[in-house]
DNA sequence: GCTAGGAACTCACGCCGCGTCAGGTTCAGG
DNA sequence: CCTGAACCTGACGCGGCGTGAGTTCCTAGC
């Protein structure tokens, strides 16, 4: 009656898991997971708690531990979990925020790369450098919450639509320093329709959430040469407002 | 006039650039960064363009591409460049996605390990099946803005008001579930105080935003088992209805 | 009983980006 | 000239296996 216990051999365990063979041999090495038994010729024979062990570190595995991690965490039976899951969840906490960070670069990277062509080795230098700083400028003026909603919505924006925005910036720009420079009264419908553009440009970057555009605001007047691409921007930013005003009154 | 061109050592440049001769080392060997000259003595001498490469290489490896890709996109100067980024970029928002329900799961069961204490092995096995298949279903039933949402929501009850809430959940149910069996009036104040109890934990989870709420009612009422805890779960969400409606009344 | 071919076995190297000895040579200051 | 610091090359190690290579074992068909 006894004796008929299920064995099975690495071939059939590594079908019905999904794992190789060789995975099973490694986990064997390391001591992870032994077969309980061998043929006589070495052949190895994997018992019903073998397989539930494997099923084990499987599941550990997914959850991104390491296969000595996961050792001491079975062998130990449980006091280390919470504390290996504590440590573990922390550190992937402080993986997530570099790899959003670097998301963030990259995506402005790839947009401007795109717009602009792609730049000789020297100019990358400083193009990586001035993004990288910009979004070190973002990750100071900004909370992660609103930079959060500032990446979901580039998402919903699509790369095109951004690729034409931030190719347009430089143009209304250049458009409202020259009526500025002209002497152009603000309050005259050529310098309103340029300001309502400036400020459709500018719902589109921060979807009109108010806090989201003082903190802009703060981080560009506070860094004009850096972020700004110039120093006369605040100026240009006075000029719309007095004329945004003019339309309003 | 000539001739005076700068030139470094590996351990001043480690120095400047705050790499490791081994780094530079390695880099030579691959041919990623090979100093231009040498002493008669073999030692390595970097000039001015091989220092501006190391800047282009650290760069650039700060953007998480690998030597390969790195040295291919500086030989082959720029055409690369822009499709390497964007490939690359692809494959670091997949990688995002993967450690954004990492960390979710991850929460979910340390809090409940926790609270709980540690199980034994063969219970772990069951519970990280469990939370993992209700992630799943919450990808399923909630949009990625609606997840965004509720992760920083948990960030900032924090984890021992999270370990609290889920304790009690059990609890309120239970007493719930008690007044019904014994037919209690939904009307009844010890009733409603145990509804208006129940909707302040709901609010404390979706904060109130009603396509959560409504996400959250969907996915329990169709996976009653798997999810709620119990079949009988929409039973008593019915009778916290009533119970309300009977105080709105 | 024999044979074929599939499955199992045990080394052992390769990957990536270096860290870290080990053992020998060269440089720079006193 | 001597000494200590800096440099050189070569080699192994990490993690989690993939991928051979060369050998032995099991099983089914004849």
């Amino acid at each position: 009656m006894r004796d008929h216990a299920q064995l099975w051999k690495v071939g059939e365990l590594a079908d019905t898991t999904g794992l190789t063979v060789r995975t099973l041999h490694y986990w064997g090495e390391l001591g992870l997971v032994v077969p309980s038994s061998r043929t006589t010729s070495g052949h190895r024979l994997y018992g019903v708690a073998d397989v539930e062990r494997v099923y084990q570190v499987v599941a550990l595995r997914e959850l991104g531990l390491s296969l000595d991690a996961i050792g001491r965490v079975l062998d130990e039976g449980g006091p280390g979990l919470a504390g290996v899951l504590e440590a573990h969840v922390t550190q992937v906490r402080a993986q997530l925020d570099a790899l959003r960070t670097l998301e963030a670069t990259l995506s402005v990277l790839v947009t401007r790369v795109r717009r602009t062509g792609s730049p000789a080795p020297s100019d990358l230098l400083g193009l990586i450098d001035e993004v990288s700083k910009m979004n070190e400028k973002f990750n100071e003026y900004f909370t992660d919450e609103q930079l959060a909603t500032l990446s979901r919505r580039r998402e919903q924006l699509g790369e095109d639509r951004i690729a034409e925005a931030e190719s347009e910036w430089p143009i209304l720009i250049a458009k409202v320093q020259a009526e500025k420079d002209a002497g152009t009264d603000p309050g005259e419908p050529r310098v309103q329709a340029l300001a309502a553009r400036w400020m459709e440009l500018l719902a589109e970057f921060d979807g009109g959430d108010p806090a989201i555009r003082e903190a802009n605001g703060r981080m560009l007047t506070e860094n004009q040469s850096e972020v700004g691409g110039g120093s006369h921007i605040v100026e240009l930013i006075d000029y719309i407002n007095s004329s945004n005003q003019a339309r309003q009154n």
